[in-house]
DNA sequence: AATACAATTCGACAAGTATCGAAATAATTT
DNA sequence: AAATTATTTCGATACTTGTCGAATTGTATT
């Protein structure tokens, strides 16, 4: 059991970067606003932004890994899913 | 003008670190159920740390320059405010 | 099976960051 | 004025991180 500080500073932590911020935020939001259940693919987000393939997988690989995304392979592309229960803790421990 | 995103990614890594996150933590929530105007003095904040006086200096200028807090001096010691714009522009940037 | 496309892994490197000790500055107390 | 306490500044250092190019793997299409 990680204690809820250092879990919010890992999670902070993978937020704190401009492209990851990027990638989270659309994910998150397009899954708010989401009609039924559209799923949000990672190489559509990528071909927005201005930096490499090698570069993106790392940034989700972190996102994925303080647990705020979980992806799916979907035939060669892979999507993601915000995590609801990651986004509340934040929220709370921020003292919403 | 700096755009929103610029700004909540400058915000979040100021809070991206254990020690700045505590410190911010405490101002914050001791501001938030403090009775009348109860100051918040940097000192006793660091006495609970096991970081040195300048690292804890450089931490409070961050945490100030990405406009989370402000400080005041008093005496020879200061005191720190959290600004509530600063932290519901983070809430509602993440998506409340 | 051969090609094409999406994603990953693997170094490598430049830039950024957390921390410290020592010295300096500021303000209070004796 | 001397001593004390809180904070800051300055370099220095070790560590972390964002990014890339090249090569690799996985999946689908032809």
């Amino acid at each position: 059991m990680i204690s809820p500080d250092k879990r919010l500073t890992r999670i902070l932590k993978a937020l704190a970067n401009e492209h990851r911020l990027s990638l989270y935020l659309q994910i998150w939001q397009q899954q708010r606003m989401a009609v039924p259940r559209s799923e949000c693919f990672v190489s559509d987000l990528a071909a927005k932004m201005k930096i490499g393939a090698p570069t993106i997988s790392h940034h989700i690989k972190e996102l994925e890994s303080a647990g705020l995304i979980t992806t799916q392979k979907v035939g060669k592309q892979i999507t993601a899913s915000a995590d609801p229960e990651t986004h509340s803790f934040v929220l709370t421990q921020l003292g919403g």
